[in-house]
DNA sequence: TGCTAATATTTAATATGTTAAGTTTTATAA
DNA sequence: TTATAAAACTTAACATATTAAATATTAGCA
């Protein structure tokens, strides 16, 4: 009962963005379990990542990292570290930056939950092929790089 | 300092969520202050261009079509409606139901709105060719169908 | 050196994401 | 028909996203 309007606007099935949100949003509905079995969030989940694979690093590069913006990254930090995941110590040489480091206990809740988030890895890696999945990864980084007009 | 680590776990520039992630991100870096021009959110303005090609749907389709979950949907859809742009009333046949339907301002400021983000779209899309971005959002929604593990 | 701009992070305020629980209405089966 | 389950929303509670403003520190330059 709209019908004119339907040719008006873009299809959103071929908006990039949703599509993005739709594909990010499939995957994480397996992998949201695992983490919050074991009491993470996504975001949470992504910062010890960062930390266990680049080292220790300060709070700026882990935002980048994570894709977490600043604010949020902020608020994080101070519940990881309050549950003893992480410490947090202001730089020597440039007061400005915090530095992040991974406690023993957040390497070790690290390597007892990346098996189960390799597994989910693994299974959509074999439904969709290698392939497919490392070429759709290309463009996303590509793509990534967009900086506006 | 942390060298042992960084090959025991996935890097996460491989992760697709994460490259999903970012990607999306590095457009709606442009997308965002067109519809902050407007007063509009990301999520406000999927709802209303939603609403705009499907017509009048009920929430759950809308939830759907705009990737947005339901408790999130019923906050948007109520101060879109304070706001006037769009109205809210229980199906006639089934009770549980709402049905969602733009207003003539609503209507008017998506037409208004639109063309800005249409000019946005183009321009990504003459960064990096029809082509190539035609094969990520078929990837995308052939990754939008896992259900797995 | 001293002033001002730029950086890195945090705080604040509002909006959305996520999960669980609550409400109302409809579908189903004994 | 009626008790019960299922469906569609909404509410609640906590976590994150986004933008702007505040803090603290460093960098650059007159």
């Amino acid at each position: 009962m709209n019908k004119e309007v339907n040719k008006t606007y873009p299809d959103t099935s071929k908006s990039l963005p949703i599509a993005m949100l739709r594909a990010r949003e499939a995957m994480m509905l397996s992998f949201r379990p695992v983490l919050a079995k074991h009491g993470f969030t996504e975001q949470q989940w992504r910062v010890l990542r960062v930390l266990g694979e680049k080292g220790d690093s300060d709070a700026g590069q882990v935002a980048f990292d994570a894709c977490i913006l600043a604010p949020s990254l902020s608020r994080i930090i101070g519940k990881l570290e309050k549950d003893q995941y992480i410490s947090r110590f202001v730089d020597a040489k440039d007061g400005r930056r915090v530095n992040l480091s991974l406690t023993s206990a957040g390497k070790e809740i690290l390597n007892k939950i990346a098996p189960d988030v390799e597994l989910i890895y693994n299974a959509i890696q074999k439904r969709y092929g290698e392939e497919k999945l490392s070429t759709l990864i290309d463009i996303l980084v590509e793509v990534s790089e967009w900086r506006g007009r």
